[in-house]
DNA sequence: TCCTTTCAAGAAAACGTTTTCTCATGATTC
DNA sequence: GAATCATGAGAAAACGTTTTCTTGAAAGGA
């Protein structure tokens, strides 16, 4: 038997609509809230949130889609915005697309549906596309993946930070280097393009792959490419999850990193620091990303026709052992 | 301006009530079904969910709270039950109550006050022991963690797990055993105990510390045991997390695995394949962890009064070169 | 052919809140 | 001291669905 604010209304005998004030901290009467308070607690009564949302016709809920669950970058960002989301008294629906559209599709309609007040979301290629076209009810903030610029949007300046990566290798005396980027994804493209620009003005030779998302196909991949007889020198990850796909790929034909090729890619993932001598990273201001993210979609709700901004935020290069050239036989026991 | 069933009902010159009929697959004519999904289609309408929850009394829902949502044994966890769910047409609100038993306590609130079908808990001491005792209106299913015999659970067989791990590096001539645990969860306690159990059997000095949860904890922790006089010739630690911990104290140090001491530990994810020569772990079968709470609420929901079950789940120990034993001297480079 | 049964569709009630409307009381102003 | 204003509380409407109730027509049996 479910207790309703009917119910408490009698106990405190009062009515029904001076519970929900005293509920929602209006002004009452000081014995009235005691009395209400009183029989809330004897009664045990728990609003119900459905009724609420639908009488109020706001459900205080923000909707956050990301692209892959198991990438710590996206889990990083979860944190912090759910963190400032309930300072604010707001929910947060958490969503995992797998970088699949239709998924996505699938979430974005959910959305609607449940009236959310705003959504933060990482989006596939065609989400992007989809979200800069279509008028949903609630305003949408793009994070870590771009698409036109008529959609509120933060990202790592991903062009600039994959030129960093290949210079950085370049200083360090490494000539041929491949890239490994995300096909799904406007980050992958963007970062792509900076490697291919940053190696054609040095003049070195590059090779970019592009990796479809799914379970070991980065691994397959790289493992292929260790195994052509022109390896590079140093390869290039675009995320976490791929700089792991290489170190396992490595790991399975006995290569060693630095020792056979050096190493380097995006996200300071916790086990970055300690693998393969330390892993030269770009490091994402995840926490920022998250903060930005949330702050833009307040203020977008409070100024609906304000013009569209994106923001571009900075990492920064890590150095660590596994882009240190060494002499080859200097290492005996390496990854 | 929001369109509603009315509008839908207007335009396909029905009522309603068959609107609503058609959207919820029931028998209506053929012509008017057409007529409806038409109107659906023009008007672009998307139901309402809180309205129709609150009218059909069944939110569809089910709630998942873990403990971290960084670590990924839960990701993994969730992405299955997410799965399960999903294909049974029910939705999931993941929450994360990060060890902290306030915020566990917040999140099980508000699973009563959204009305959820049911919950999956990995909770912390105290929410096991609340759970165990508070009536809820839906039902609660527990994984990881265990509480009394009067709640549905599904766990890993922790103490067996454990032992095995002391064997294991028994076998290998280690003979100085440091265990870390967490201090938050009774699955900590149970893998504890096991440890303890097992060494005291075999007759081998072991310590085992108790580990608060909290950003660098377990790292300054293992950073002042690798300090000592007396360091282990092996560490034990109970998760995932931990056993990253332990390899960037390590690192820090410049100390080496398995060259200056053992690691072995819990979760097989992804990066212990390659960090360390290969760390030796107890592999939990995540996926069926989360199949198995997902079968038992489900059945649960179908006899809401049949006996408490507890599921006892087996792991697999994966050996790898982090508790292989070889003479210090051959080790030059490691971690 | 007439009566009963079945079925589909519309009308209206219901879900549990919040909000609007109305009214009474006491305070404030001229 | 009368008229206006502000305040707080209850009554009732409203939110957008689903479900129940009612009705009419078609189908089936005697």
């Amino acid at each position: 038997m479910t207790v309703g604010i009917k119910d408490v209304a009698r106990v405190a005998e009062v009515s029904p609509a001076t519970v929900s004030r005293v509920l929602s901290g209006r002004a009452v009467d000081p014995a009235m809230r005691d009395r209400v308070l009183a029989a809330v607690r004897t009664t045990g009564y728990r609003p119900n949130l459905a009724a609420r949302r639908l009488r109020s016709r706001h459900s205080n809920t923000i909707g956050l889609i990301v692209a892959d669950i198991r990438n710590p970058f996206f889990t990083a960002v979860s944190r912090t915005v759910e963190d400032i989301a309930y300072e604010r008294g707001l929910r947060v629906i958490l969503c995992n697309t797998d970088e699949d559209p239709a998924k996505e599709a699938m979430y974005l309609q959910l959305m609607q549906e449940e009236r959310v007040t705003g959504v933060i979301l990482a989006p596939t290629r065609q989400g992007a596309k989809k979200a800069s076209q279509t008028k949903a009810e609630h305003p949408i903030i793009l994070i870590d993946r771009v698409a036109a610029t008529t959609t509120d949007c933060v990202v790592l300046d991903n062009d600039a930070m994959a030129r960093t990566l290949v210079a950085h290798l370049h200083a360090q005396g490494f000539r041929s280097i491949t890239g490994l980027f995300g096909a799904a994804s406007t980050t992958g493209a963007e970062r792509r393009a900076g490697f291919e620009q940053a190696a054609q003005m040095i003049g070195i030779p590059t090779r970019s792959l592009s990796v479809p998302h799914g379970e070991g196909e980065a691994e397959r991949l790289v493992s292929a490419l260790l195994q052509t007889p022109d390896r590079p020198e140093a390869i290039i990850a675009s995320n976490g999850l791929m700089l792991m796909s290489v170190l396992r790929a490595a790991h399975a034909l006995g290569l060693s990193v630095p020792g056979d090729f050096a190493l380097a890619g995006f996200d300071n993932d916790t086990w970055t620091e300690f693998a393969a001598d330390g892993l030269s990273v770009i490091e994402q201001p995840v926490e920022e990303i998250g903060r930005t993210a949330m702050a833009m979609l307040l203020d977008r709700l409070d100024h609906p026709n304000a013009a569209a901004r994106k923001v571009v935020l900075s990492g920064r290069l890590i150095i660590r052992g596994s882009t240190i050239r060494r002499e080859k036989s200097a290492n005996q026991n390496g990854v």
